[in-house]
DNA sequence: ATTATATATATCATTCTGATATATATGCAC
DNA sequence: GTGCATATATATCAGAATGATATATATAAT
């Protein structure tokens, strides 16, 4: 997905800064996508320029001023464009589609190059791991901030229940197979 | 993973070319990371220059030379070393670790902004392509070229085996929840 | 008192991809 | 039989994205 479709689509969430969509990708995005300051400030200042977006500047003493950012009509166009015009090519991508990249796999496939001690540690802390990140996932409380908007959304909500649902499968199988690696 | 160690890792399991890592990267491993040609060759190069691996010329008439790339003593110790002093860094990666970047994902919290009828061509479309995605994973015959090598590991039948119970606990979960989407 | 973390934007070297260039062989359709 | 697509094979490079760093302050914890 372009940039410029991505942060148009957050925005048209609510006004935000660029430090505030920063957050969103560490926080409930963080597991399926995330852009980084580099990306993202230079893609506001285009939008801006080009009048997908209007700019507000709240100054605070000292610190930088904070930019806050509101879609506009054309913004809303041309974000409703660009998913409809490239809707069909996304299918294709993410679990199992063409963006995994996963190091963690790739350990493993070279696996027979570590000690078998080793490969046991890191079995049990990726366990570990998952169970952490399930309960993230099940977690259904608030969260801080102003990213209870995107956490609610219906889709967000979908998402994190396919996400708790692979991760318990992931488990069981790991579970039940790591003796399959020796 | 370094692009070094990467390499390393595809030559200890016999000699290849940059043409033959390539094609792993589009068949075997094609679901959980890729390298481009850009990347590829250069690596190689560099490894060559610093006797990490040795390189014979297949010359073939009027094609370019075919180079078969060794790995040495000195690159399978500098691959070792690498994993070791990095696997812990790869606990936390991957499937719902911090390198899925799904498309599809994005598509889906934005589902919004499309007519409902696309969603829902879109919708039906994934559930067919993740079907003969778990075909695919399920496929346990020869595949063509040198490339059984590496379908014949066995973090590799791990891995396989583990995408299939993912997807199928994808596409149920797909099946039973899509109506919240809308 | 000091250290770490959070807010806030900006820039940039390095890295990686995706495309393109070059050249030939092979298989297939019409 | 000739045109077209695809496969083999390496190399390079413009453009894009990241990760790190710079700058500056506030606040919370130790």
């Amino acid at each position: 997905m372009q940039k410029e479709t991505l942060c148009l689509g957050l925005l048209s969430l609510g006004p935000r800064s660029g430090y505030e969509i920063k957050q969103m990708f560490e926080g409930p995005l963080s597991d399926f996508y995330s852009l980084s300051f580099g990306t993202i400030y230079p893609t506001l200042n285009n939008l801006q320029a080009d009048k997908y977006v209007s700019c507000k500047q709240h100054s605070q003493s000292k610190k930088p001023d904070k930019k806050v950012y509101t879609i506009t009509k054309k913004g809303m166009e041309l974000m409703k464009d660009n998913l409809l015009s490239d809707a069909s090519s996304y299918i294709r991508s993410g679990n199992f589609g063409d963006q995994i990249k996963s190091e963690f796999f790739l350990l493993l496939l070279f696996s027979r190059y570590l000690p078998k001690e080793t490969m046991n540690t890191v079995l049990n802390e990726r366990v570990l791991y998952l169970r952490q990140k399930l309960e993230q996932f099940k977690y259904d409380g608030p969260v801080p901030g102003n990213l209870d908007a995107i956490r609610n959304e219906k889709s967000v909500s979908f998402i994190r229940g396919l996400a708790s649902a692979l991760i318990e499968t992931g488990l069981n199988y790991m579970e039940k197979n790591r003796g399959k690696l020796n």
